[in-house]
DNA sequence: CTTGACTCTGTACCTGGGTACGGAGTGTAT
DNA sequence: ATACACTCCGTACCCAGGTACAGAGTCAAG
């Protein structure tokens, strides 16, 4: 059986080298995450490309948005007179959101930083100390 | 009716003093990560710290972050000598954990930059061109 | 002392993102 | 040609994180 579908595979080749469940590449198909395959005889055939989509989608997802947003991404496509403003204008959100994101990480990553230094070292006494104090504090943790 | 309780607050005032609604107040509750409040009559009798705590969960929260996440950071509470090593660890992890998406997030928004320049600007051509390459090419989007 | 706003407990329901299952068809190796 | 793996579709179920009742009690103002 090897014609015009060498290259394609099945949902299983696929759920695999991507590294996910044959059910979460049928549930992506039903989210419309993935556009419908050729199909032989009743059977999807993906193609190469669906691989990257699918670890694309986990990537976006690992940092944090929804399979939407993993969509509004993929759903950037076409590069054509009509589309380049919407296309710039849709980066530019993600942008922001990211990069909002990214400043309060870093608080966040500072805040733990002082916080281990002060309360998490041999030098400091024993008394009681939240992480929460720190964060309400402007991050000067159990000092006075 | 002021006596102790002056400073402590039912239920919907604290709900609406750190911008969720009564039903999340309880959720949280029964997730224990409000501590049992004091009760008068049965009604559960909040301090003012529960205000913070709260919008620390959420914070947190918004950073991806989930509820047992939030309520590791909760819980990192005493310092003192049997509990340093474990806070100092418990830091350490979460700082990865954020470091890893920092990383993460910062390259993703240099590729919507780099996708925007290049297939959102007038003088680009029509030519088809998905962020997916741009992702796959080393972010080397629609370029020869 | 009634009325309306608020609280209590418990249970049911909702969305997002999957995961599992049953019964039937297919494909391939022996 | 039969066994076994794989696929199909539909439906049901799972967990996280809430949200929405229902029915009863409480509290404060007029």
């Amino acid at each position: 059986m090897k014609s015009t579908d060498e290259e394609l595979m099945t949902i299983g080749t696929l759920a695999k080298a991507s590294g996910v469940g044959v059910e979460t590449v049928r549930f992506y198909h039903r989210k419309g995450l993935l556009e419908k395959p050729p199909r032989t005889l009743g059977f999807r055939k993906y193609p190469e490309s669906d691989v990257r989509t699918i670890k694309f989608v986990k990537r976006v997802q690992g940092l944090g948005f929804s399979l939407k947003d993993a969509q509004d991404l993929l759903d950037l496509a076409l590069c054509s007179r009509e589309t380049r403003p919407f296309i710039a204008k849709t980066c530019q959100e993600k942008i922001d959101q990211i990069e909002r994101k990214i400043t309060d990480l870093n608080k966040m990553a500072e805040m733990l930083h002082q916080f281990s230094l002060i309360c998490g070292s041999e030098a400091s006494d024993d008394s009681e100390c939240r992480l929460l104090d720190c964060f309400e504090n402007n991050w000067e943790c159990c000092e006075k």
